[in-house]
DNA sequence: AATAATTTTTAGGCAAAACTAAAAATAATA
DNA sequence: TATTATTTTTAGTTTTGCCTAAAAATTATT
């Protein structure tokens, strides 16, 4: 396996939750940002090798073998970005990009003590599930902020967009995973949601609102 | 830099050691597990890039920005080893092989922050120096257990020879970094030693002595 | 010093993973 | 449905790092 071929299962698998038959050439592409036609060659040799379902012009799925594929590069990478946060420091908006290299060292004794070390996180800093050594995830009840209703209390447990400058005007207005977090009042003019968190009050955007995952 | 030029920048500065005077390509080829053509490919490269200097029939040697690069991957290698002796509770015959993947991540911060969580070692768990964040290398004195005089007590502070199966006999043997060490006696006629080791006594052969510095 | 042996380099190729440009298939629209 | 637009694939290159085989340079030996 290829680092190339990794990034290409990860990203298949990522497409696929949001389109279950059969994920786009284009869209790959876009992804992982190269041209269509690099995406067709990987998905013949991706076919080959039984990681991935494809006919030509029908778009691509993952096989069984690729799912799990999928899911073991996934969970390396989350456990590394707690190993980042957790033991160095790091915050949550750095650790994506030295993930996306440490996602790819090869043993599997390594995952597995890291993961012992860690304490067996089930969520990473983002609060993404982190599947578990045989590739289960563990999957939580949640919603956008934006769906909440008003004067309903509840906590803050992921992220939809993990951009680094979301991330860092989250820290900046002190929002965390496990944050207590009430609607105020919706503005439907507007759009903008008056909140309270922390004691204190805060207006958001409905952006903000609508990349807030909740509990 | 790609991994493989960081690996024969490594290469080149170990071989320096011995080969003070320019490091032959086909020695190159060797550590490399290439041939010898492809050692010339790569050292018309790092030459282009200013880190070897490099004249045809003439050896390579590295320039100042070549030897800080190895000392720099060097100190990422040992930092590692250290990060899974240490932390991830690998034994020492098994990390080097997951320590040559992961001296290959890219992050300034994520290796001096990893350096920091470790308390700044000063040796790997074989024994050897950690570069510090500007490349300098603390030397200890030290020789090899089969250069030492009789009755004298010596502490066990690395191996020359760090192949797994070394490592695995000194385990079995509870040799390890900080055993106090005694010869007893030397047999001349065929090269074995008696000695004295946690209060035990132990004959090893000479092959043993030559790969175990003491000081 | 001349010849033989070894080392090193050159020349030409290959595979992986990307690219561009053009052709083919599918989807959208008049 | 015919035509246009979009998506996807094919064909042909490029770059990196490796290879083999042959040529050139260096070193060793008689």
């Amino acid at each position: 396996m290829t680092n190339s071929e990794e990034n290409y299962i990860k990203v298949i698998y990522h497409l696929t939750a949001v389109n279950p038959k059969g994920v786009n050439t284009n869209a790959i592409a876009g992804m992982m940002e190269t041209k269509a036609s690099s995406v067709t060659d990987m998905l013949k040799k991706l076919a080959d090798k039984n990681l991935v379902i494809y006919k030509k012009y029908q778009g691509a799925l993952l096989t069984e073998k690729g799912q799990l594929t999928a899911k073991m590069v996934i969970r390396k990478h989350r456990l590394w970005e707690v190993f980042l946060v957790e033991k160095l420091n790091f915050t949550w908006d750095e650790v994506h990009e030295i993930a996306e290299e440490l996602e790819h060292i090869k043993s599997e004794k390594l995952i597995n003590k890291l993961d012992a070390f860690l304490n067996f996180p089930e969520f990473d800093p983002h609060g993404d599930p982190i599947p578990n050594v045989h590739g289960e995830i563990k999957k939580i009840q949640k919603q956008l902020l934006s769906e909440v209703d008003v004067n309903v209390e509840i906590t803050c447990v992921g992220v939809k967009d993990s951009s680094a400058e979301f991330l860092q005007y989250l820290d900046k207005q002190k929002i965390n995973l496990g944050s207590r977090i009430k609607i105020i009042e919706k503005n439907t003019f507007d759009d903008l949601l008056q909140l309270e968190i922390n004691g204190k009050e805060l207006i958001i955007s409905s952006k903000i609102a609508t990349n807030l995952y909740v509990r």
